[in-house]
DNA sequence: GTCGACAAAAGTGTATACAGATTTGCCGTG
DNA sequence: CACGGCAAATCTGTATACACTTTTGTCGAC
């Protein structure tokens, strides 16, 4: 893939970190600059301020003189964001209520729709990105960005491990359980949204399974 | 200050951090590479690292093609912050209550004693620095990194703002009712500790005026 | 006297070069 | 045959060089 026209530093993040959530690239797997940079046609510069980015989103690890590793989120680690996650959603979902609108109820409404038909299809990437955008979404109707950057982010951590051992009947029912906060929200049912919420976080957490393993490993085939 | 041991990106990181924090860099103002590698005897390398990694903390804002300046937080902004906060530590001392323990309890007593001292002297840096970090040894004496991690961010993420209009009496006030919480927590008392943290940050959020000005505007001289 | 265009200066974005550390492969030894 | 040490190759960390963009300052036109 060496052709890229925004052969900015985004580019390259966006193009690792695809291939390290899709699991073209093993954790653990070492991301060495020059093989990088050749790969994408430009200088280690570019590479290393990707890797740098990279690593500040917990993807790789960033060993000293050592180089860059892919991360392997820890079990503990996941359960720590899960456990964030709820302590925030809960608040949040609380406040919803409180500041509903029949507009926010619409779009909330409107993206439930859009993850239904990512469900069906194939793109499990997609998919995985639209279950979260949901989470994000509502921070962003309640017109905190910093709440949404936050929730972006914790999603995002472990959006390895969610989308690595993430049934596709998981999905389904992930989409099913939104629908079902969406109508507690417009009924403007606070515990009943709360607790809806709050279930739908223990559920994924639940269906996640943290004992695979995956082949692959080459870098530039992974990502070509 | 052209004397650093350890050279690293990191130190430029921290004393540009510092220099930020303690208002020394006023907001606006331009932090141009070049100068910034003089003045630390090191490349303009470095210095665009560490840029970077300011503006990931949200304390320097990095204008493509134009250069970076030092972060001027909007007021919404703060706002933001200290919804999220409140939000987040409302539920962590209710989870902090039910995994309670005599040990935990003495930690958080030697803390506040510790602010206590640094709230009688004169260092208003370190004083913030201590009056914030309680929140966040809450967080890891509930063995949740993640969480720790996250209030530490949102907590230097306002610091600017915090440390620039924070009075004294502020800060003895605030530890005061560290205090209490402690007592709440200590007695197991669930709503009384929740309502406590969340009066607090209440307290400090409506204790801050967001509308002063102040002198200064030489990087090197800021520094020095 | 003000406004606009053009040229010089300064600054950022990217590539390349070089030094030091780490890893790898080989060979000799036990 | 396994182990340990030494040397070559590889890779990271930092500095420097160069192209292109933005800013600044000047000069001429209106």
């Amino acid at each position: 893939m060496p052709r890229m026209e925004p052969t900015t530093t985004r580019a390259i993040v966006d193009a690792l970190t695809k291939a390290i959530v899709e699991h073209r690239l093993q954790p653990g797997s070492k991301l060495a600059e020059q093989k990088l940079a050749d790969h994408f046609g430009v200088s280690r510069t570019l590479v290393r301020q990707a890797l740098f980015q990279l690593s500040q989103n917990r993807l790789i690890r960033l060993e000293p003189a050592r180089g860059a590793f892919v991360a392997a989120p820890a079990v503990d680690e996941a359960r720590q964001v899960f456990a964030v996650r709820r302590m925030l959603e809960a608040a949040m979902t609380r406040e919803f209520v409180r500041t509903v609108t029949p507009a926010k109820i619409k779009a909330l409404k409107e993206h439930v729709a859009l993850e239904k038909s990512a469900v069906a299809g194939e793109d499990v990437s997609g998919r995985t990105e639209l279950l979260g955008d949901f989470h994000v979404r509502m921070a962003e109707l309640m017109g905190n960005q910093v709440l949404a950057q936050m929730l972006g982010e914790l999603i995002s951590r472990c959006a390895l491990i969610t989308l690595m051992y993430q049934s596709s009947s998981a999905a389904e029912h992930s989409n099913d359980e939104h629908a079902d906060i969406v109508k507690a929200l417009a009924a403007k049912d606070e515990e009943r949204a709360v607790r809806l919420m709050t279930d739908h976080l223990l559920n994924v957490e639940a269906n996640l399974t943290f004992d695979r393993k995956v082949p692959t490993s080459d870098v530039s085939l992974a990502l070509s």
